[in-house]
DNA sequence: GTCATGAATGTTAGTCACTAACATTTATGA
DNA sequence: TCATAAATGTTAGTGACTAACATTCATGAC
């Protein structure tokens, strides 16, 4: 090529997905979910659709495709068992979001954004989840903590975040910890 | 027409409806989700393609268009505000549950089966208890209760039952009830 | 019974998400 | 410079879903 930038660590595969991503959510924001085609996305990156759907697996990819998953399930694992599944997944969650860095946290929330905006894309929020549920459900599955139980905490936790992030997205100036404290919250508090 | 059945209350349309749906779950159970097209169901069920749509809002539909939600949000209005709000759903929808008949159990299970052992309709059954979720979030919404924790608490009880129901369905002799109550024990079970 | 009216269904044609197979370009290292 | 593989393009197709219009069928008034 002509220009080389010493710092351009990128591979081409990761420019082009990232073209895609920012092609995908500015629309998103303009136009609306329903109302953008794969086509259009691909057409402002620059590429064609079928591009496209080489970096993302669905047009609901530049939204709920994530990479947190081993982190959580670390945290989660190092938590006492003779506590509740519950309480474990909730507390290893939040220790590994202190371990995220606070970057990015703009980005999460105008993607969080358009989800809760589009009810349509609740539930994808919870198959872009399965992931982390199942990493969750993993971590959880202990002697003393039958799989089923694990499954159900697992399921009630990413429920509960998924809810708290929606909210969050629609504030502008709280921080992301404050979405997982709501959740955490909620299911901690017991008085029944 | 030529004969007429004195007990057919049911309405032609829901018939049609009956049918379309009994296709659906035979084709899905014999050649699984994915593999079944609305064609094939439209086809089995003796209409066409377009008729499927007249019915269900999508080839989702016959396993996850319900229509409880009335009862449920009921009982947990009348559940004593003073209970945390999770506790209040997980509760009220016990009660719920102990309201409605047995019957149709096995068809329930049918039905959970295969989404259970589809992971993409996971999400699914989350969009199809869509309404059930905003019903339990409206009834936990009472003074002292802010907006947010309804909904948190909301999404945390409706995955943890779609999750206990997924489990049941995989079991054939446990009745319906069983996965209410893993589902509310795991999330009612504290041990900090 | 007949007839009018609306519900239920059919037909046609189209959009859009997504996939497969194969061709072409572009980057990278020996 | 050349070989190799990664990245992208092209073409063609399937299947879910929708819109517009035509047709059949059921039901009540008369």
């Amino acid at each position: 090529m002509l220009v080389t930038n010493i710092h351009d660590v990128a591979s081409k595969r990761e420019i082009t997905q990232q073209r895609l991503q920012v092609a995908a959510l500015d629309l998103f924001e303009v136009q609306g979910y329903e109302a953008t085609s794969v086509a259009q996305i691909a057409a402002r990156a620059g590429v064609t659709e079928m591009t496209f759907f080489r970096h993302f697996t669905s047009k609901e990819g530049p939204l709920v495709d994530d990479a947190y998953d081993p982190v959580i399930g670390q945290e989660i694992a190092h938590q006492p068992t003779h506590s509740d599944p519950l309480t474990r997944a909730a507390r290893g969650i939040q220790m590994a979001w202190r371990r995220v860095p606070e970057v990015g946290g703009e980005e999460v929330r105008r993607r969080v954004r358009i989800v809760a905006k589009t009810p349509t894309l609740h539930a994808s929020l919870t198959r872009g989840a399965a992931a982390t549920e199942a990493a969750i459900a993993d971590a959880l599955t202990v002697p003393g903590t039958p799989r089923r139980d694990a499954l159900i905490a697992a399921a009630a936790v990413m429920g509960a975040l998924n809810a708290a992030l929606r909210e969050w997205s629609l504030t502008d100036d709280l921080p992301l910890g404050s979405a997982f404290d709501a959740a955490l919250a909620v299911l901690e508090d017991r008085r029944g």
